[in-house]
DNA sequence: TTGACGGGTGTACGGCGTACACCTATGGTG
DNA sequence: CACCATAGGTGTACGCCGTACACCCGTCAA
């Protein structure tokens, strides 16, 4: 009986339970609030009891990122290796957006863990089977950088203000405030282009995904160029400083 | 005399002194051990001290950000969009270099201190005065991104092992260890591509301002071939799921 | 002479990651 | 059945962090 008690009162805590209960906890309160000891109270249990099963925060947060790349779609072998890719790097991204730490986070770590470099590992073993030279596909891969593959957040967001001055309104959200449009109306007029499906003209900012299918598809269009006419580094069209202009 | 000491022993300290010694700080010893008491500590004064002239810490590394930021050389206004972009965009980049804790930082901040504000807009203006439509700018600053605009790392890199697993080897920098290769055979493949110049073949890994230029002019050069045929976000080429295999 | 004030100081608080010693239930072995 | 090793949860404590708050002192305007 008491140990039915007890068996009712925790489930006995794992490093599977850590980590799902850690992307809990980051996923509602912000990775700020993700600490060793309010992590231990989500879970019922002392902090110190978490370092049975990780060896510190640094590993805790390599298995979150391992979480989250885990919940990435395996590749669909059928399709040719433009649609494979980009699916598969659409499918990073969403996972990505359910996690908002997760960008940072994998930035932030030393390196690669394992699950990151299985998925790079596939893609390139995609483009390898869709005709690359592992000359290109070096290259592709890097040109993918951290943004593309779907890591990495959006830099340019011109409707968050910049951190002086007053503090005045608290929120409101869409297109920036005028002191800012004022001092940077290039900003301006751009941050109101953009009527992407009918024409809305001013809009609520603009639309994410779009803008990163927009990315996507450009990079992708221009390395199927490459790879068509049978591009490879040695013989590059590089030094564009004497034949453009 | 006692004045003479006085300001022998120290210049009186400034928000400006105390963001340069901060940006020295990160850059020879890191950003995490960039702390209010180490910070203070080289500049020979008590921690609180600093908060005379930086709100608190937050404030502090948006400081640190504009200083990095403020050396992006400005745009030359002779040259056509394409060389001036480009030239700005290598310009951020190497200032990013000189600062390796930079991209993190801007990238960790909730968003855009003036001095970034500043260089997104004279790139837009760039653009503009290049012929773009707003739409067509619009799109291309949100394809820029982080990476490209000269913020953010690298993601791609496998010579960085994976975190977990023996730790055996203390610093062996060159290609990925045999267990790593092993798993992971086609980035093991890739990662000793790239034979940059003559033909060096298998390595020290590759050069990094070559990818970096590859994925800049894949873009510039999709990027000059969309604003050469006047496209426009209302008549695109979108939906691939379709005209594609 | 005075008194406000800009700027450096000292103390203290709460939160963090985690080392280390401890306790206790469990289960394999004699 | 008795034993004790071990895995896993506990409690205390240390040194770091950012920073609130009271203080104090030199300078300068009135």
């Amino acid at each position: 009986m008491p140990e039915q008690v007890q068996t009712l009162r925790r489930t006995p805590l794992s490093r599977e339970r850590i980590l799902r209960a850690a992307v809990a906890l980051a996923d509602e309160a912000g990775i700020e609030s993700l600490s060793m000891r309010n992590l231990a109270q989500d879970l019922g249990v002392v902090p110190m009891a978490l370092y049975k099963h990780v060896a510190n925060k640094d590993e805790l947060l390599d298995g979150m990122i391992d979480v989250v790349v885990g919940e990435i779609d395996p590749p669909v072998p059928g399709t040719d290796w433009k649609q494979s890719v980009r699916r598969r790097i659409l499918s990073a991204r969403r996972a990505l957006r359910r996690h908002p730490w997760a960008p940072l986070a994998i930035e932030s770590r030393t390196m690669a863990t394992p699950a990151i470099l299985a998925y790079l590992d596939s893609v390139v073993a995609t483009l390898r089977a869709g005709g690359f030279s592992t000359d290109l596909a070096h290259h592709v891969m890097h040109a993918m950088g951290s943004r593309i593959l779907g890591f990495s957040q959006e830099l340019f967001d011109p409707s968050r203000q910049a951190g002086r001055s007053g503090a005045t309104n608290p929120d409101p959200p869409a297109a920036l405030p005028a002191e800012v449009a004022a001092r940077f109306p290039h900003l301006a007029e751009i941050s109101t282009a953009a009527s992407h499906d009918g024409d809305t003209v001013v809009g609520q900012g603009c639309d994410d995904q779009f803008e990163f299918e927009f990315a996507l598809d450009l990079l992708l269009d221009g390395i199927e160029r490459l790879q068509r006419q049978g591009w490879s580094s040695s013989r590059r069209s590089h030094r564009k400083d004497q034949d453009e202009a």
